[in-house]
DNA sequence: GTCTTTGTTCGATACGTATCGAACATATCA
DNA sequence: TGATATGTTCGATACGTATCGAACAAAGAC
């Protein structure tokens, strides 16, 4: 059973959210979140085509950057937005990322 | 006399931005455009600690990401923040810069 | 004209990180 | 018990890019 850490949003750094974003895998992953109410995903839901390994880095990165929160349940890991304390540190930020960009050109192949 | 290119706010997408704001120096000169009212600043206004040619360097992602813009005047270059056109076409993320962070520390031994 | 100032461009280097395959860990299922 | 499914961790690799010094360009000042 995994254990994973969560940092406190008060210590996330505008900057970390910045570098956190500064992937279109990341952005995907987040947009994808953000558009679908307070679901729960498994990190397999998403849809990137980068293999698991690649995967499960970009979710740490995502978790320590505060911006989702994961859980163990069985095999799987569920994976959810930490929406209010994210609104409440960076005001407008998910507002950002569900109406821009919207590029539907595939992850893989993305500039 | 050199001749600056500025794209249209509508050809530049969320990851651009993104991407421009996920190093320390160049955030440290977005947020002292934004805490500036609108006025143009020289390239040697800025406070920060690297030689030119890495701070040219940042000034041509910063203007490529739609978020500066730049004239030259004799010698010197004049640089402004394109306000109105980031704030219609990324509602918040000026905001975003300018109240979160705030960390004094030194930008070149920024982590 | 020469010198100074400001910024750009170029080449080289160092560092971070996105990516993958393979091995491993853990929980569920048969 | 063994087999399967889901993620994580590790090592290696490739690529982007931040950084610098040096050379260059252009405009002003003398």
């Amino acid at each position: 059973m995994k254990r994973y850490r969560h940092p406190p949003l008060k210590s996330v750094s505008l900057l970390d959210v910045m570098q956190a974003l500064s992937d279109p895998c990341r952005v995907a992953i987040v947009k994808q979140l953000v558009e679908a109410g307070d679901v729960e995903f498994t990190c397999g839901d998403f849809d990137v085509s980068v293999c698991k390994a690649t995967r499960s880095h970009h979710f740490q990165v995502l978790r320590e950057a505060g911006l989702v929160r994961m859980r163990s349940d069985g095999t799987r890991c569920m994976t959810s937005l930490r929406r209010e304390e994210v609104n409440r540190r960076f005001p407008g930020l998910l507002d950002l990322v569900a109406t821009s960009g919207g590029k539907k050109r595939s992850i893989r192949n993305a500039s």
